[in-house]
DNA sequence: CGGTATCCACATCGATACTG
DNA sequence: CAGTATCGATGTGGATACCG
């Protein structure tokens, strides 16, 4: 409650949401903070930019428009404006961005498998 | 021949080691630039510094180091000095490290499908 | 051989303010 | 609602030089 629609985003581990978590994985962290979450998010449904912004909690509209951007220019979403007011634009992945489901699915299963390990392991480091 | 030691790394798609290649995807990606590769490099065994540096082209001494002390914190790769002269260090994948192979494979398999689409839409998007 | 030490260019990200 | 426009902090990667 007060979540807004965070809740339509079932999450698939605790906190793969949460800032640095190495699930942010996917094939399309090349430099990119948000990209994969924002796929990630996309993978039930199409959602709306202020619907986006609620699961990725942090990421700022310049910064969030700039990985929609990027991710179109990529043929893996498209970008539907509705001539309404108030304006209404929906994303979606497109079928090649479909295809993302499975190495994504990998990704996150070794997240939940290993994750633990990684963090352990960067605690009893020296330092 | 005069490329040393690149032939040990068997390419897995033509230019997967390319800078810029989205098949640096792996869940490595978190905002670093060659661990992925680094992995993929020692999938087939342990390798000593040099030897990456070979089919890493481009990375200087300095960020390959980075990458190596990175992966060691987080449990992915050993690092064992030799007392020789003149010095030899190997560096060698953990049982986690080892682990990265299923999800790693799954974003291979990614861009060898699908790496064409991509840049087909990138030539395709206005701008 | 296997690194360190500096310095620097560039890009990404974020904060803030504003708009049709 | 769905952005755009600036500006600035931060940090990652690269160039170069040097060391045990």
């Amino acid at each position: 409650m007060g979540e807004g629609n965070f809740e339509r985003v079932k999450p698939l581990s605790p906190d793969m949401f949460a800032p640095g978590c190495p699930s942010n994985l996917t094939p399309f962290r090349i430099g990119d903070k948000w990209a994969g979450l924002v796929v990630q998010c996309l993978e039930e449904g199409p959602r709306r930019f202020s619907e986006l912004r609620v699961p990725l909690r942090g990421v700022t509209s310049k910064v969030l428009t700039e990985t929609l951007r990027a991710l179109e220019r990529d043929g893996m979403i498209t970008r539907t404006a509705y001539d309404e007011t108030p304006p209404r634009v929906e994303y979606e992945l497109t079928s090649l961005g479909r295809t993302l489901f499975e190495p994504m699915e990998a990704c996150r299963k070794w997240a939940a498998e290993h994750l633990p390990e990684l963090v352990a392991a960067r605690e009893a480091y020296p330092g």
